[in-house]
Parts: structure tokens; C-alpha cells; sequence
DNA sequence: ATGGTCGCTTTGCGA
């Protein structure tokens, strides 16, 4: 089985990237982050053409995740046990699905924008509230993917000296991704994508990606049962050049994981 | 310190 996790800064207008993407990469499940599309929005014609279904959830003008599968999606929650919302708006980040007898969560971690802005607290109390309920379901296939929005070492930012005051990279932010990896959950991508200069964010201004001035900060983090079963992973970094492809692309790359049976 | 570029519930804001 093939996954993958896309943000795709808006589902409608990426739509015609998403629908070639599957196509080219054979991708059996796709964990998508920042949607933009209410359910009623959803650009459901040539997803089921090829074949795929689509659960969604959690639109507001930022946000939206959504779980695309050709295996089945079953089982489908909405956010995760005692996940906090900010400031009282809908933004249900993180959808699950049982996809091939794969639990696949799609998550959107919040930005957390300032150190300190309200939302930058907030990003780190979801990220422990999603620890605590991921400690439960290690002895089960568990993929956690998505938009990390955390830089988890210097290597993965292109430029330190440009970060000193800024979130993604703060110690609290790296603490937080690191306890998933203590309740047990590897960081699959990685191993198969090294660094330095491997990244899967850039900035759509100043020619980042031209430059490859970026962050790596989307990832597959798997279960124990589930990690065993990874034989490899890769960044298309073609989706994220304009020079490629129909219209402007996302300012993330998608990252595929490769599972055996 | 600032600005650059996307998308959209667009003339502002979040990323």
C-alpha cells in the first residue's frame, strides 16, 4: 500500500494536481491538510472517477483536512479525544480513517503564527493532547501524517540565524514532536529522505524553491506495527515547482510512504 | 526590521 500527505493549500484550486499526483504515483491513500472547502465544496467528481472516496472535515478560511482513499475509508472520526479548539471556532484539524486496515490520521497542527500570540500555546497544548490519546493506539497500525508545522532539528530549516525568534523550531515545539517518538511512534521518512538540504515547505516569495531555501516539516510518524511494515519514502519536489505541472503549486511537496502487506 | 506571494468567507488576514 501506498500513502501519501499533501497540504495542499486548497483543495478546489489544486484539484487538477491532486486528481494527476494519484495518477502518476499509483497512491492508494491520501492524507490532505488545508483544504479550504466546505463538504458541500469538495471537488468530488474526478476523485470518484478514479475511483477514490473522500472524507472531510474541520473548514474555516485556514483550515480543512481531509483523508482521499482508493482502500476503503471507514470508521471516520473528527479530532481526537479531548482536542482543544482556539478561541471557539471550528477547526477540527485532524480526521482518522481506517483505510486498508490502516488507521491513516490526516493532521493540520496549528501554526502557532508568534511566541507570543495565544495561538502559539494553543499549538502546543493540542500537540500533548494528541500525544496522550496517540499513546493508546501504538499496538495497533497507526500512520499520524501531516503538516507538522515543527522543524524538529537545524537541518531541517534552511537557515537557523533567520528562525532565532520565530515558532517551528522553538524548544517546546521540538519537545512536543519528540514525545511522540518516546510513547514509541517513528518518524518514517526521514531514513529515506536525509538531509541536509531536504525539505518539503518553501515560502512562495523570494524564489525559495528556486533557491531551496525551505523547511522540512511534514511527516509519517508510525506505530510500531506499522513502522516495521515501511519500505520506503520520498518527497515529490516536483509538485512544488511552478515550472511543473497545470497552475501554481502548493508551497508544500507531498511525501509518500511505501507500505508492505 | 522589512517585504516578498499565495488563497479566499478578498480591499485584510493567515500562511
Amino acid at each position: 500500500m501506498r500513502i501519501a500527505t499533501w497540504n495542499v493549500n486548497s483543495l478546489r484550486s489544486r484539484i487538477d494536481r491532486v486528481e494527476a499526483f494519484l495518477e502518476r504515483h499509483d497512491i492508494d491513500v491520501l492524507a490532505v491538510q488545508e483544504t479550504k472547502a466546505r463538504e458541500d465544496q469538495l471537488p468530488l467528481m474526478g476523485l470518484h472517477a478514479r475511483g477514490y472516496d473522500i472524507a472531510a472535515a474541520g473548514y474555516n478560511q485556514w483550515n480543512g483536512v481531509a483523508i482521499i482513499s482508493r482502500v476503503g475509508i471507514e470508521d471516520v472520526t473528527v479530532g481526537f479525544p479531548d482536542m482543544p479548539e482556539f478561541d471557539g471556532a471550528s477547526e477540527a484539524r485532524a480526521i482518522g480513517a481506517l483505510c486498508g486496515g490502516v488507521r491513516i490520521w490526516s493532521l493540520y497542527v496549528p501554526n502557532g503564527r508568534k511566541i507570543d500570540d495565544p495561538h502559539y500555546a494553543y499549538k502546543l497544548d493540542w500537540l500533548g493532547k494528541l500525544r496522550t490519546a496517540a499513546a493508546e493506539w501504538t499496538d495497533q497500525p497507526v500512520a499520524l501524517v501531516g503538516d507538522w508545522n515543527i522543524a524538529p532539528t537545524d537541518e531541517d530549516v534552511f537557515d537557523m540565524a533567520q528562525f532565532a525568534t520565530s515558532t517551528h523550531v522553538t524548544p517546546p515545539e521540538r519537545a512536543a514532536f519528540q514525545a511522540f517518538l518516546d510513547s514509541g511512534y517513528a518518524e518514517v521518512t526521514r531514513p529515506h529522505t536525509p538531509g541536509p538540504d531536504v525539505y518539503t515547505y518553501w515560502d512562495y516569495y523570494r524564489q525559495r524553491f528556486e533557491r531551496n531555501r525551505g523547511l522540512r516539516i511534514d511527516f509519517a510518524l508510525c506505530s510500531p506495527p506499522l513502522a516495521s511494515r515501511v519500505t520506503g519514502a520520498f518527497i515529490d519536489t516536483d509538485e512544488r515547482d511552478p515550472a511543473q505541472g497545470t497552475g501554481s503549486p502548493s508551497d508544500h511537496a507531498p511525501v509518500i510512504v511505501d507500505l508492505s502487506d
